[in-house]
DNA sequence: ATAGGGTTAG
């Protein structure tokens, strides 16, 4: 191995800039370090990083290499890769010569960031210190430059390394399909003469990432050994590609399993939306032998949150802070966002303020919660937060914002960040991020504005967001702008009735009954057929589901007597059917009564019956709650003296006193 | 005494 040529850094992350600035004030040198005070990895474990940093200042002056090598290493264990590099960056201010365990170490480091600034640090004093034949760091090297995304510098360190083996080759393999060079990857992986079982997972696993299952499987039942890591790969390969069945098979199939094989199986049902299906696995795997991760409580804690499952989320939480699972960033944003779906903006709101670490992600998850509920003047703080700490937005942040500012109105403030997000942060905006503006400008009645929006759109606009024109549309009543875009939406997607129940509903509100029977004829030709509404509450003996008009519940007769008291009631404080918004060919009295059996309703009246008086009611929809719906639940919010949450497809609606928490923008 | 590099799950 030759001495390096100096290279440009193509991308420098927040880690190089540290490391570069630390590293321009340190000079070479070696003065061997004294035998005292050495700290041992055994006596390292199980340290808090609090600890670490700690015991890093009061290392004393000089120390051996070992001491170093041994923080660095418990650092890496913990996840404080930055810190590593500080407890390294002491090192070599203290003219420390490193031992030829020190810079692998450093190099994980360095790769795990990444920062291809300490990289090419540690390289170049490899080869001043005559450590560079030294195969573990000649492997390490590759694996830094390569996760800092320079194969190129990778492979000149590997070709250039005498006595290669399998690991060696392995790291360079595995770097190739990192960088995306998967033939280069195919071509060394050919090459190499004594293959190990994880030279064939690489390259299994490459053909599972980039979704050649037929190679894949080929090359399962070609391998001349195959382990767990080879069962994993196959499960999680085709969970990406939607084969929950087979991932299923092979689950059953694999002679032992592992937590990583139960994660993979268990995300595999989450991914394909199987969210029940999710949680039963979930309790298999606590029958068996096998100790739930982070991992796993990340694919399990969204599946409760689709489910609106408050209480086993709350469970799960529990479960979390029972067995030590530790709450690293991933487990803490999966926390505040089930709590936040669920409805419990509370709970949502104390994990991320205990939370001791914070990213991007995390309060971006935060902001979209505030989002969910409405909630803009703390969205705005966490944002706020965020630029304080300098953690750096990403185009999560700024949907979140942008919906925030989209549920409550606040058209200035969208156009701020919506600015602000291109001009200042850098980030080009997304087809969701349009579809925020759309809907912001358009409920606040900037039809034109809108609708120019969407033209200059550098992508092809989604039906969503011609779907938000047409609804402000139908809130602000404009017609000939409304046919215009739903004749588009029929033609994008005509088997979607929404569309031709939008338009028939506009014509009806303009009292243009033709029009709107002639939609509804058209919707039944295409064959469009209505999407049906269904709710879902949460009471002590479990989930309950209620359709439109739903007529199955065991319970049935006492849930319709008790909607009919309530609209007696309810109407003498004010409730007046909105029937205009009734499709069906019915009198005005059938039309109410289809009105009073949307399935919100009936959920509400259910969770009136069977719950304790001062409970509060959690309702979950599929769709959008309707204009009467909405009346309906605040009237009753008031009359019964209940706090009702519902979630529908976009956002939650508080409902307490007889108002509502969207203050009836939505 | 004692220290190193590669593969699978978010």
């Amino acid at each position: 191995m030759t001495s390096i040529s100096p290279l440009p850094s193509p991308t420098v992350t927040p880690a190089d800039q540290w490391a570069q600035k630390t590293f321009q004030t340190l000079k070479f040198g070696g003065v061997a370090g004294g035998r005292d005070h050495r700290l041992r990895p055994s006596s390292l474990s199980g340290a808090t990083t609090d600890e670490l940093c700690r015991l890093l200042r009061s290392l004393p002056d000089p120390s051996p290499p070992s001491s170093y090598n041994a923080l660095i290493k418990a650092f890496a264990l913990s996840g404080a890769h930055l810190d590593a590099l500080r407890a390294y960056t002491l090192m070599r201010a203290r003219s420390v010569p490193p031992d030829p365990f020190t810079l692998p170490a450093v190099l994980r480091s360095a790769a795990a960031l990444p920062s291809l600034a300490t990289a090419l640090e540690a390289h170049g004093l490899a080869v001043k210190s005559g450590l560079d034949a030294h195969l573990p760091l000649c492997t390490a090297l590759v694996g830094a430059y390569c996760s800092c995304g320079h194969p190129d510098f990778a492979r000149r360190v590997f070709d250039r390394t005498d006595g290669r083996d399998a690991i060696s080759y392995n790291t360079m393999i595995a770097g190739h399909v990192k960088c995306g060079d998967f033939e280069l990857a195919r071509d060394l992986f050919d090459r190499m003469r004594v293959r190990n079982v994880s030279s064939w997972n690489t390259i299994l696993d490459m053909y599972c990432k980039i979704g050649d299952l037929r190679a894949a499987r080929r090359l399962f039942d070609e391998m001349p050994e195959r382990n767990i890591v080879s069962w994993n790969a196959m499960i999680s390969g085709h969970a990406k590609a939607g084969d929950f069945v087979f991932a299923r098979e092979l689950f059953d199939l694999m002679p032992e399993r592992n937590v990583v094989s139960w994660n993979a199986v268990i995300g595999s049902y989450f991914h394909c939306g199987f969210f029940s299906e999710t949680l039963d696995l979930f309790r298999m795997m606590q029958a068996s032998d096998i100790k739930p991760n982070e991992v796993t409580v990340v694919a399990v804690l969204p599946a409760c949150a689709h489910l609106g499952a408050l209480d086993l989320g709350q469970w799960v939480h529990a479960y979390i802070q029972k067995q030590r699972i530790k709450m690293d960033l991933y487990v803490t944003a999966a926390l505040v966002d089930m709590y936040g779906r669920c409805g419990n903006l509370e709970d949502a709101r104390k994990v991320f303020y205990h939370a001791v670490k914070r990213d991007a992600f995390l309060c971006s998850t935060m902001i979209e919660v505030f989002a969910m509920h409405g909630r803009s003047q703390e969205a705005f703080q966490v944002f706020d937060f965020m630029r304080s700490k300098g953690i750096w937005p990403n185009a999560v942040t700024f949907k979140g914002l942008l919906r925030v500012c989209a549920h409550g109105g606040l058209v200035e403030f969208g156009l701020k960040y919506f600015n602000m997000m291109r001009e200042q942060f850098k980030l080009m905006p997304k087809v969701e991020h349009f579809g925020c503006m759309v809907d912001l400008l358009g409920r606040a009645g900037h039809l034109e504005e809108a609708h120019d929006l969407i033209l200059g759109m550098p992508m092809e606009p989604p039906p969503m967001v011609w779907a938000s024109l047409l609804s402000a549309c139908k809130i602000h009543g404009n017609v000939k702008l409304a046919e215009e875009v739903a004749f588009h939406l029929i033609e994008l997607e005509p088997q979607s009735c929404a569309n031709y129940v939008m338009l028939a509903n506009i014509y009806s509100k303009a009292n243009r009954w033709e029009d709107a029977a002639k939609m509804r004829r058209m919707m039944k030709e295409k064959g469009a057929v209505k999407k049906l509404g269904c709710s879902s509450i949460e009471v002590s003996n479990g989930v309950h589901e209620f359709f439109a008009g739903d007529q199955h519940h065991p319970h049935c007769r006492q849930i319709y007597q008790m909607l009919d008291h309530m609209a007696i009631r309810l109407k003498r404080k004010g409730y007046v059917p909105c029937t205009s918004s009734v499709l069906h060919d019915v009198d005005s009295n059938g039309r109410e009564q289809v009105l009073l059996h949307h399935s919100e309703k009936l959920a509400l009246a259910y969770g009136l019956i069977t719950t304790e008086k001062g409970t509060t009611i959690r309702i979950f929809k599929n769709l959008r709650v309707c204009n009467d719906c909405h009346q309906f639940l605040k009237l009753a919010s008031q009359h019964y003296d209940r706090q009702v949450i519902v979630r529908d497809c976009n956002r939650f609606h508080h409902f307490v006193g007889g108002s509502c928490s969207c203050s009836d923008y939505w």
